[in-house]
DNA sequence: CATGAATGAGTGTTCATTCAT
DNA sequence: AATGAATGAACACTCATTCAT
């Protein structure tokens, strides 16, 4: 009611999330230093100074796309490895299966090919991805393939090499589907993707009795 | 024989070879957008202005870098499976170290992730790159996979698939390399990235009795 | 009385000097172009779309800064000359010290410096300046001079000229004070400076027989 | 000869002191902060491209403009303290009015009170005009008030002190040129102004003796 | 063939000004 | 009266491209 009442205080809480989506959008397309904050400002419907009302300059706009995109999940991931109950092949499932479902298959899937791709040239955004998503996603990894370890579920692989083996498929999925991918040099099925990956995968660190 | 005795003539032919040389090197360095024509012309020994005699644009110079860079890219690993006597296991740990070896840990390494976050922007040399290398590269671990299975040694994954997750890791390994891993975001000693790799991936596709 | 009874009445009536006293010590701080509405009006405790009520723009605050600021100069000193009763020696140097300590070293200092600055683009309001502040202020030093070579004390210099050669010395000790002074740029402690400047000039006004 | 050969080598050897004398008038005219390097450009004959072709930027080419215009002068001025053979108050003399003739009078006359206009806003160009300028100027104001304190032509006054009391009328005069004086606030003719303080500051200077 | 001087379009950022509330 | 969200023109600096020599 009192939203309806004041336009423009509607108008100005919905303004930064309208801003980043927009922003997400253009960087994901053309790249970071490649988006404009002209374009990044009319796909907002507002004019370039507004944009510099909410956000101090790109390199903050891209900090906001990261922090209210990406962090939220991580967060979500943290809830679900502290209290998921089952086994741990079960968890690193769900865990990958619900990366995928928020941010692979999300407007939000761009992200990483950008990071991969704008990371040199700019130190400043990769040390704050780094920071923010990448240690935390680590950690998140870290904490599955321990627990299975000490469960007995997993074979004692060396765990911070792991993390990032077991990884690097679902990036390369994201990452194809975002380059080649985006021009017409074919892909593959996400779905049967990740079972095979995790097929594998779970199957090479199962110690002898699990499935 | 003409070259040897004009020395002119060389450097004449030479020239477009220096000029993609110093401009991969400062692609893979700066990435596209951010390489400026002047650095790759004084880093090949020569004027801006001659750049232009040998090539169209920037465009048309990224485009002969990564045609120049393919064709040893491609030459690497093709007979290795013709003739490998061993077990499939084996042959596939060979395969992958060689191609780290020769190509991955090479100047030709920043090349995949170089194509990576230029695809969208030029569409036909990505189509070019794949047909050209991936699907050759592919067919290479399509003949790995295959032979492993119908020797009993790997278990009826699905091949296509299987392919691109299995290289995945390898490939991740290099794109880490020359993107975020060039900013300290930490990073990992290839040898023992591709031992766990290969430990996991290999038990994973094993068929029960194997190693 | 109204004023009193009514609050808001008085802060209304208070905001135009509030504001042009916010305004003022920004234009001194940082000059004309570089100083922000929007810092006058947080200054002055208010917001931009406040000053705009009061004053047409930016240009207009720096008219009233400016003839708001030079009432108060004038007021100073006028009286002196009509009443003094010793010699003409002691009469200059006490006019120049008196100006020095109730506008030099005062809040209002930076008002010659700053209209020296912006002279230019602003000549209406230069020639008010001039009239209203130069033109009698050369008045008292021309009254000054006149007595002292009226009494003999002076000798016949032309005092048109001699008014400005004199109190050049006591404006650039202020014009510096509020421009490369302000950068560590070295500077001089005023009371040796006016004593010094003092000494010669009143030794070189000065007819035989004086001190 | 070889210039007419050579048209585009001798434009190239024109070109910064074009840009350095377009530079210098609008500053001048201007203000530093408010000349726009499109209009700099423009006033040499040039684009604005070319112009970083010569100078690294806006600070850049007022450097130039002070180290080209100003340096030399005093430079100049220092030669002639070195040889000059008469008496202190002569000196003196000449010294200030050759400053006049090749600064005050000149296209240079602007710059003391761009200085003083900018300072505060531009520090490092203060700190630059600083070093560059003001010091030497004192050294040599410096340099003729000890010879006459020695030689015994003048009063032993505080020389640090007098070095600015007896320049300031001097740049009074300039500052007024090109303040309020280009407002038609009238203004004084440099010759007589420059006798007046002459003669009042040597005569204030003078030892009982001198003329 | 080779040069390098010259160009000018392009973009991140700032801030005076406006106006709906 | 007072606010503050929104605007858009302005400018320093970069660099791919051209072309006279």
């Amino acid at each position: 009611m009192e939203a309806l009442a004041h336009p423009r205080q509607r108008r100005k809480q919905a303004r930064p999330a309208e801003l980043t989506a927009a922003a997400l959008e253009l960087f994901v397309e053309k790249g970071f230093a490649a988006t404009r904050l002209d374009d990044v400002a009319a796909r907002a419907g507002v004019s370039k100074g507004t944009l510099y009302l909410y956000f101090d300059g790109k390199d903050a706009l891209f900090k906001a796309v990261i922090q209210e995109g990406i962090v939220p999940i991580l967060e979500a991931g943290a809830g679900l490895v502290d209290t998921f109950e089952g086994g741990s092949a079960e968890l690193l499932r769900t865990l990958i299966r619900e990366w995928w479902q928020r941010i692979g298959s999300s407007a939000l899937g761009g992200v990483p090919k950008l990071m991969i791709s704008e990371a040199r040239n700019f130190p400043e955004l990769a040390a704050y991805y780094n920071e923010a998503v990448i240690t935390r996603g680590r950690e998140l990894m870290r904490r599955v393939l321990r627990r299975g370890i000490e469960r007995g579920e997993f074979r004692a692989v060396d765990v911070e090499t792991a993390i990032d083996v077991i990884f690097a498929p679902v990036l390369m999925l994201l990452i194809w589907r975002y380059s080649l991918g985006a021009c017409g040099c074919g892909g593959h099925d996400p779905e049967s993707y990740l079972d095979t990956h995790l097929d594998i995968a779970l199957r090479g660190l199962a110690t002898g009795e699990a499935t």
